[in-house]
RNA sequence: GGCGCCGUAGCUCAAUUGGUUAGAGUACUGGACUGUCGAUCCAGUGGUUGCGGGUUCGAGCCCCGUCGGCGUCGCCA
């Protein structure tokens, strides 16, 4: 060992004892006589001195060749500061080692992205991922690395304790034409066929609580080929398990246990369980959108049966379209939204692809009013300010279009709402199940004029519906639930499962529905098939997205933050330039052409 | 693929309506200084304003294209 302690770990209790410290200067203050340097590993800082008399007059002139980032080893003696001398920023900040050795390890250029926090300006992203290196050096990334590592190691501590194996599935899989894009890797032994990178271990977990391994688990790298977001990266981190002779309730009662345990260990918070659930249709009601954010209200309010009351001709005729008015009612929003800021309202509403904002300001008295307030009678707008609770100062928003459409419109206004007008504390943490999604959805646009008005699985057709809800499948599929759930976190969605299918009978209807004939079925997911034939135990699972919980536990707003070496938004990596070339003889040994 | 924001010194940013030699802080270099901790003080180096084209007497600023980063819609569970 270099070193006989860490750069976090010297107090006090230390003093007059000799210890070796090796690590980065982190900054360097040269008096002339003497010079002080605050030494930084990912332990902590320690202030080491080079002053007369305690350091030779050789290493004080040494170390005035001392710059940021050079790696040094020093030899010392422990000693409290002088009075009045102690930083308390630092763990350390009551003692020094006063230097008698020095040892440069190693010089550095001048680091294009500081790791020290005493740099209080965060360099450009695009900087830090192409310096990497240096980025996960400072401490706040430091800490976030910790911060998954204790999560990743708590989940995998809390499954093992309930007798759960982890079991590795292959990476090197069989591309299904269901769900996300692959990522593809050709084949050199058989030339035109390609292996994918798992979407998920999903159908491989199957197989595995067919074969009897009743709990599973593992840590799993996960690979989807779409368009990137601040919360999605191509290749991502799942805690998936699956669980046989269990329902939907016994999934989600060990996930509540295993939420409360992180939150409890890593936040400090008590969290009653079990966790609330609500359904995916309440949820669409209240607040239009699958995942909704819990830490504040501006709850949805449907006015579809008011609106034909109006003279508005924009309300009425998406009613008799079938069409839906709804609103949520800003609390003091009417005072926070000037004319221009209800104008920026419109523009944000317009780039979601709807066509103006119609919108109420509650005036003093509590009436209603705005450029069409003249195309509601007074009753009506008394009556609608009543349903909408609207108090003096308040902003109501309207969104009239089909139901799908006001959902994604007035989630996306409450969302920036919420954020513009502070309407939560950032810091709260809201933990929540979405539970029975609709088993199936209709393809309404598509490029494929064919698929249009077809079916199609929300999740994947191995999905069971609820119990009362098999019976739908036959007569209307729209109205079929299923046993799925999702984990909510401050309005992400933080993980997801299923209970899966093993009647044959089911599994083949829902398979009609989909438009899979056996001949499609057999072909794309034959081994499952065939292996449900085997004496399938009921069983089921969730998948846990790893990468949003250390984001959502350590409060950051970014998931890149959290992973070691992201992509960037266009899917590259700035420090290895992945992807890249390569040569033409490892093209043709896959007997590929590029065509571009 | 669409929409939006951004790109100026190593780094973080500024630059009035399009107007003189593009500035500041920090870093870096040299000097001063015996207790600092974002050390301080003095001096200095440092610029193809991402790239290409256009408009103009004149472009960091306006227009077109392009590259890159971010956000978002589509996409994705």
């Amino acid at each position: 060992m270099l070193r006989t302690h860490t750069c976090g770990e010297l107090r006090s209790t230390d003093a007059g004892s000799q210890a070796t410290l090796c690590g980065w200067v982190d900054s360097y203050r040269d008096h002339g006589g003497g010079l002080f340097v605050d030494l930084r590993d990912r332990y902590g800082i320690t202030q080491v001195v080079f002053n007369p008399p305690d350091t030779p007059q050789a290493i004080i002139d040494a170390s005035k060749d001392l710059r940021a980032e050079y790696v040094i080893r020093v030899t010392g003696n422990v000693q409290p500061r002088p009075t009045g001398m102690a930083n308390l920023k630092h763990k350390t900040g009551e003692i020094e080692l006063r230097v008698t050795q020095l040892e440069l390890l190693n010089k550095s250029k001048v680091p294009p992205v500081s790791p020290s926090e005493s740099v209080t300006e965060t360099p450009n992203e695009d900087l830090r991922l192409k310096h990497r290196f240096l980025d996960l050096r400072r401490p706040a990334m430091q800490r976030a690395m910790l911060l998954r590592d204790r999560i990743t190691k708590g989940m995998r501590d809390y499954f093992a304790d309930l007798d759960f194996i982890d079991v590795e599935t292959p990476i090197l899989g069989r591309s299904t034409p269901e769900g996300a894009r692959d990522y593809l890797v050709p084949s050199r032994v058989h030339h035109g066929k390609f292996y994918a990178l798992p979407q998920s271990p999903q159908l491989y977990k199957q197989i595995l609580m067919i074969a009897g391994y009743d709990r599973y688990v593992q840590v799993a790298r996960c690979f989807r080929d779409e368009d990137l977001r601040a919360d999605r990266q191509p290749e991502f981190t799942q805690l998936d398990l699956e669980m046989a002779f269990i329902d939907d309730d016994d999934i989600m009662t060990v996930i509540d246990g295993l939420v409360q345990k992180l939150a409890q260990e890593l936040l400090g918070i008590d969290l009653p369980l079990p966790l609330p659930r609500m359904t995916y249709d309440e949820a669409m009601r209240r607040f239009g959108h699958d995942a909704p954010d819990l830490r504040f209200g501006l709850e949805i309010v449907d006015l579809t049966d008011l609106a034909p009351q109006s003279e508005f001709g924009v309300f009425k005729s998406i009613v008799e379209a079938g069409g839906h008015v709804r609103a949520i009612c800003v609390p003091g929003g009417s005072e926070h939204y000037s004319r221009r800021g209800i104008d920026a309202l419109t523009d944000f509403v317009k780039g979601l692809g709807a066509k103006g904002l119609a919108y109420f300001r509650v005036d003093e008295k509590g009436v209603l009013d705005s450029n069409i307030a003249k195309y509601f009678s007074d009753e009506l707008r008394a009556e609608m300010g009543k349903r909408l609770g609207a108090k003096p100062g308040d902003l109501v928003l309207f969104s009239a279009d089909k139901w799908l459409a006001t959902c994604k419109l007035l989630h996306n206004l409450r969302k920036k709402i919420g954020e513009e007008m502070k309407l939560y504390d950032p810091k709260e943490m809201n933990f929540s199940w979405v539970v029975q999604f609709p088993m199936f959805e209709r393809t309404e646009d598509s490029d494929n004029p064919q698929a249009v008005g077809k079916w199609s699985a929300m999740h994947h057709p191995f999905t069971a519906p609820l119990d009362d809800s098999v019976a739908h499948l036959d007569e209307d599929p729209a109205k079929c639930r299923a046993k799925a759930y999702d984990l909510i976190i401050n309005g992400y969605e933080a993980g997801g499962g299923t209970i899966r299918i093993h009647d044959p009978a089911v599994q083949s209807k829902v398979f009609t529905l989909l438009g899979i004939d056996e001949e499609t079925a057999a072909d794309r997911f034959g081994f499952l098939l065939e292996a449900l034939a085997y004496g399938a135990p009921p069983h089921g699972g969730i998948a846990l997205g790893l990468d949003r919980f250390v984001m959502l536990f350590g409060g950051f707003d970014n998931i890149r933050d959290v992973i070691a070496f992201p992509k960037t938004q266009k899917a590259t990596d700035l420090m290895t330039e992945a992807p890249g070339t390569v040569d033409t003889k490892q093209l043709k040994e896959l007997a590929i052409k590029i065509d571009a």
